[in-house]
DNA sequence: CTATTTTAGCTAATTATATTAACCATTATA
DNA sequence: TATAATGGTTAATATAATTAGCTAAAATAG
């Protein structure tokens, strides 16, 4: 009884270890390693092992976006929030290419933890969408609008994926402003 | 020498294996014992193993994907070719979730090969998009917001991660007049 | 048509990782 | 202070990938 780990700990390792070597390291070899125990102690705390782990690591990632969306948002509002937001997403996914690929990776099982886990995100874009006039129907369809863009955005700049030499940042820009341009279009057209 | 195998049938083979059991039953177990033979016969056609296997399999959805694109792309122009190609994208996304989870998942490693496997879809939207009037550097901004959109509502979608009962169609159809929109406003807003 | 080489499969052995079982020392608690 | 819970250990097992060495069928050279 010497390492005093704990689930968070351990977490947080495997969240480094991905950013820092690729998710593919993320394996309960490597992170005994660097926790400096062995691969069975693990399971003291993650009974489910690797996939237990994975998933917690899953919701982990969205849980830490989450509030670096919600803290960007803070003292802004309409179409400056909105921007936040996304840029917030955006950095995300660049400064942590290894969890954030976890976080897309390890839906695909647990669908249902999945839902709960970008539910948090999910409402501060529509709190941010309350401000404008816009029916129950159109923010959702806004939102479904800027997830996919964001998700899929992010996943392939993170890549490599997009080889054009043309600025991604003006790229990003041009998209978020069409995005805003079709909400205001839904509504008179004016506020901003 | 009995089962005749080679890479195609193969490669076939996983992407069926993907899309009907899930993308974590593509092993060479697995893959083996469908076709008929021992896991070891299939380094005589994948030298690299079940690493070259999942990048070859990478690639040939992203192959699969371009002709599905380009075929509905015949005989139409403008937005109605843009919408043809995206739904194209999607149905493809829905009816292979397993091979377009591996499109996805596989491409961190080769990113090289990425980049090359989707230039024919990249290709196919430049076409289209140059009957608009629109420069170089909109075209590639467009362009990226579509791939982006498309990767990242497909893969959501896929996974169950729109948690609201509202139609997934009518977001889809949402998001795209939307960009589309911006597109018509980029030029006199007229021609569509 | 036969001899030879290549090809595509096989079995057996090796390696790597995850996982389980059984054990033990320390910490916390009754 | 006795005892139970906790968080670690080592040893054993399971599964999948991979490698090595072998062999028969198929293709090809003469």
């Amino acid at each position: 009884m010497k390492a005093g780990l704990n689930r968070t700990t351990i977490i947080e390792m495997a969240a480094n270890i991905a950013d820092e070597r690729g998710i593919a390291d993320v394996t309960l070899k490597v992170l005994a390693a660097e926790l400096g125990v062995k691969p069975p102690s693990l399971y003291k705390h993650f009974n489910g092992g690797l996939d237990e782990l994975n998933k917690e690591l899953m919701l982990y990632g969205w849980r830490f976006l989450e509030s670096k969306i919600t803290k960007v948002a803070i003292g802004r509002a309409k179409d400056d929030a909105i921007m936040a937001i996304c840029y917030a997403y955006r950095n995300f996914a660049a400064e942590h290419k290894g969890l954030f690929e976890a976080m897309q990776w390890y839906n695909m099982y647990q669908s249902e933890e999945h839902l709960q886990a970008t539910q948090g995100m999910v409402s501060v874009f529509f709190q941010v969408l309350d401000s404008y006039e816009l029916n129950e129907e159109q923010k959702v369809h806004i939102v479904r609008m800027f997830r996919g863009f964001l998700q899929g955005f992010s996943s392939i700049e993170s890549h490599g994926g997009y080889g054009n030499p043309l600025s991604l940042n003006d790229s990003f820009d041009f998209a978020l402003k069409t995005i805003l341009n079709g909400i205001h279009d839904l509504q008179g057209g004016i506020e901003k």
